[in-house]
DNA sequence: ACCTGCCGATTGACACGTCAATTCCGTGGA
DNA sequence: TCCACGGAATTGACGTGTCAATCGGCAGGT
C-alpha cells in the first residue's frame, strides 16, 4: 500500500501523517511554552516579551543608550516596529529618545533609571522561569538535542531565504 | 570553580550560560520558522495561519459547520480570540454565521464555498512548506527528538499550569 | 411575577506586528 | 538656485491577540 507511491515522489512532496504530527505537536508546543513564559514575566514585572529584550540591549550597551537603527539591528528588528514599541515604552516611562547630535534625523534611544530598575526586577524572575519551564523539562540530552535541532532549523531557514 | 556555587542549589535557580544560549536560540527560531510558513501560507493562498486552523475544523467537520463554541474548543482558542477571527472571515466571505435553532444564543459556523475553495487551494502548498523548511531540515533522528522535545516539555508545562 | 445567576457569544479597549506611505534632512547634480 | 535622490525614523491603516465588560436568554428559587 506504501509502495501504490515510491518514497523518492511522496517524500520529495508532502509530510506523512506521522511527520505532520510532530509539526503540528512541535509548533504548538513552542508558542504555548514561550507565551507562558511571557505571561510570566508579564505578572512578575509588569514587563512584555518585547520590552525585555528592548531594556536588555540598552542594560548592556555603551552608556546605556543606542541609536535607534543600531537597537534595531542589534535585536534583529524591523525598525516600524521598533519605533511603534519605544513609543509605547516611553509612554510608560522606560525609556526616552532624543536627537542624536552627530547624524541627522537620528535618534538616540535611553535608559532612564525607572526603565533600569523595571529590567533589575525582572531579570531573575525572567530567568527563573526559563528555567522551570524549559530547562527543568528536558533531560541533557534532550537540551542538547534542542540547541542542535535549533542550529539546524536556522542554518536550513538562512539557505531558503534567499531564492 | 564552579565549586564555589553547589549545583544543587545554582541548578535549582537560574540557568547556566549555555542553558540560556540554547533557550534563547530555540525560541527565536521556532519563531522564526512558525513566520516563515505563516509568509508561505500569506503568498501562496491569502490565508493567515489562523484563518487555516479554522478552515481546516470545519472542513473536517460534520455538515462542514460546527458551533461555535465547539470550535473554539476544538482548535484551542479562546472564544473571544474566535468570535474577533471570525469577524474578519465573515468579511473575507470565509465563513458564515447563522442562529443555532437548538441552542438559545448558540452560533452555527458553517464554510461558505469561498471558504471550501481557499482551503482546497492552500493545503498543498502549506503542506509542501511544512516539508521544505521544518521536515527536510531534520535528520530523522532530529525529528523524532523534535517530537519526543515538544511531548516533554507540553507535559511539563501541564503540570505548572495548575499550582 | 420577579430577581438572581449562569451560559454562550460578542464587544471594546488596548498591546503588538507588518506593510506601505510619509517626513525630515542632508548632498550632489543640472 | 533648485530639484531629485537617499538615508533615518515615524506614521497610518489594518490584522491579530488578550482581558475585562457586556448582552440576551433561560433556568431556579422566593
Amino acid at each position: 500500500m506504501t509502495s501504490a507511491t515510491p518514497e523518492r515522489q511522496r517524500g520529495r512532496q508532502l509530510p506523512t501523517a506521522e511527520e505532520l504530527r510532530i509539526w503540528r505537536d512541535f509548533i504548538e508546543t513552542t508558542e504555548a511554552l514561550s507565551s507562558q513564559v511571557g505571561a510570566r514575566l508579564q505578572t512578575d514585572a509588569a514587563l512584555s516579551p518585547g520590552d525585555y529584550v528592548v531594556l536588555l540591549a540598552l542594560t548592556e550597551a555603551q552608556d546605556r543608550q543606542l541609536r535607534s537603527s543600531a537597537l534595531a539591528a542589534h535585536i534583529g528588528w524591523e525598525r516600524s516596529r521598533l519605533s511603534h514599541h519605544l513609543g509605547r515604552m516611553e509612554r510608560r516611562g522606560l525609556i526616552r529618545r532624543q536627537e542624536c547630535p552627530t547624524v541627522p534625523r537620528g535618534a538616540e534611544v535611553l535608559l532612564t533609571p525607572a526603565g533600569a530598575d523595571a529590567f533589575r526586577q525582572a531579570t531573575v524572575p525572567h530567568l527563573r522561569a526559563i528555567r522551570e519551564l524549559f530547562v527543568d523539562a528536558l533531560t541533557a540530552d534532550q537540551l542538547r538535542a534542542a540547541g542542535e535541532i535549533a542550529a539546524a532549523l536556522r542554518a536550513h531557514l538562512a539557505t531558503r531565504r534567499e531564492d
